[in-house]
DNA sequence: CGTAGGGCTGAAATTTTACTACGCATTTTG
DNA sequence: CAAAATGCGTAGTAAAATTTCAGCCCTACG
């Protein structure tokens, strides 16, 4: 929809290209707008408006809306681009937005090549569960914490890197050490999974897959951190990791079974008290 | 949303729940048809439709059709369906990052009805940002202010019920409060939200429209709480309340400018020094 | 058994919105 | 340079959405 706009851009007289660089631009508003608002937005009067949208082969302007809505809540044809200086805050939101959604659906794209089989069955058995970050790793690795204890199992928080070292110094078989960093780079991180596997801990990742952090884990779940050039680029990484650490979490209350499920009924209850 | 539509269906009226049968029933036609035609279609008169559309949480008819529109060009229009103790791993991780996914497109939907435009116009001006939630809030709000002190304005996390208090007491004009909570009911941050607003402070709360919270508070994003009848669903509020904090960031530092750009510029460059 | 009250309903009025007719202006062309 | 043509916006029109209001039915209570 959005592509046949462009495409017809040339035949367009000027008032016209007025209004299709508008709904280009803003196809979210303009699928919840009015003739009126939009003509306005685009420097131009109402029948241009109209004119336009018979242009490019529809009957009217209700036809624009429903069709950009249709366009719009596919979540795969979204076209990302960068937040810039001259966005208005509708505009910034909407590609926020946008771009968080686009970071989950990749990530559902590459769900077959992560390993949640192989690393669900181990922390069954598991003595411990240890997620690391720093930064803002650091609150999802909190916020995993603050989860998975629910399950039953001994869980901890480590955010900074004094006391990630000290971890992996003393890990041992049966702990399952989660380093979650967006790129990966930070020395610390990577000694401490080289650490923490030699002493037989279990080390899975969540990180960028061509990181050294990567390559020092027995497992990692690879999210790609795709590069922020653009200083206004909110970290779209954590909202991947955070996903993807739910999702370890019910697959692994799921392989828990009973156990899992009866304390994670109290935790539920013990928030709001049945009657 | 015609999940909702059914749910709601025993709180409907006669003529209302008509509208409603004939909607469910042939939804795809309603999403192009005039009030009038539904009203026919329906053997009921229009003010019935309109005030189904109220009833069901709805501005009016147009946004009817166009959340139609949207719900049926979803490619997967499969309902999703709550993680049960028989699904295997992949099942599971699959359903979870559908319902993450689809709670995002959701928050998408609703964008124009959330103030960012007020909200960000009187941060700008702001004294402080504070961040307060509980429990899984609490890590959410500590991201939060992890990322917005970056943009050079004064912030705080408070993520207990007495240093909320104490907070709401002292709070002023100036200081930009901001609640952060799933289902908004915690009588602590409902009456934080009353104090701090008697206190000439700016309260924003992230939350249900529909509970407590989002009355007591100035401005409200609303975040619908779906209810979690399955012990296995994760928070996919988190996610949510996130990316809304994430969007608001953004706009506030289109909103301060250069200066916040600068410090933006600064803070990326403290992490990966240019050679 | 009657009546007052509340809520639901739809006919009609009102407002809003999409669309059309027409004349002016600017450009195009012979 | 004149005549034609195309495009543009003002003003008006038709249609659609929404609000108002009076009647109705059902319930509650005297």
């Amino acid at each position: 929809m959005l592509g046949e706009i462009n495409q017809s851009l040339g035949r367009l007289s000027r008032a016209e290209k007025q209004v299709a660089e508008w709904v280009l631009a803003h196809p979210r508003e303009v699928a919840e707008s009015t003739v009126a608002e939009v003509a306005r937005a685009a420097a131009t009067s109402e029948p241009s408006v109209i004119r336009f949208c018979r242009r490019i082969g529809l009957s009217g302007f209700r036809e624009l809306t429903r069709r950009l809505t249709e366009a719009l809540s596919r979540p795969d044809s979204l076209v990302h681009r960068d937040v810039g200086a001259g966005d208005s805050t509708a505009d910034a939101v909407a590609k926020v937005l946008e771009a968080a959604i686009r970071s989950l659906v990749d990530l559902r794209g590459q769900l077959s090549k992560l390993p949640f089989d192989t690393v669900v069955r181990q922390m069954v058995h598991a003595r411990q569960f240890v997620f690391a970050g720093l930064g803002a790793s650091g609150h999802v690795a909190s916020d995993a914490s603050h989860k998975f204890f629910r399950l039953g199992t001994p869980c901890t928080a480590l955010t900074d890197t004094p006391t990630i070292r000290q971890f992996a110094a003393i890990a041992g078989s049966g702990d399952v050490l989660f380093l979650i960093s967006k790129n990966g780079n930070a020395a610390a991180l990577c000694e401490a999974a080289s650490i923490a596997g030699n002493n037989s801990a279990m080390v899975v990742a969540i990180t960028d897959p061509n990181s050294r952090l990567a390559q020092a884990a027995a497992y990692t779940f690879a999210c790609d951190a795709q590069e922020d050039t653009n200083i206004y680029t909110p970290r779209s990484s954590r909202l991947v990791h955070l996903t993807v650490l739910d999702a370890l979490h019910v697959a692994a209350a799921l392989a828990l079974g009973d156990a899992a499920a009866e304390n994670l009924r109290r935790c539920k209850d013990a928030l709001a008290p049945p009657a």
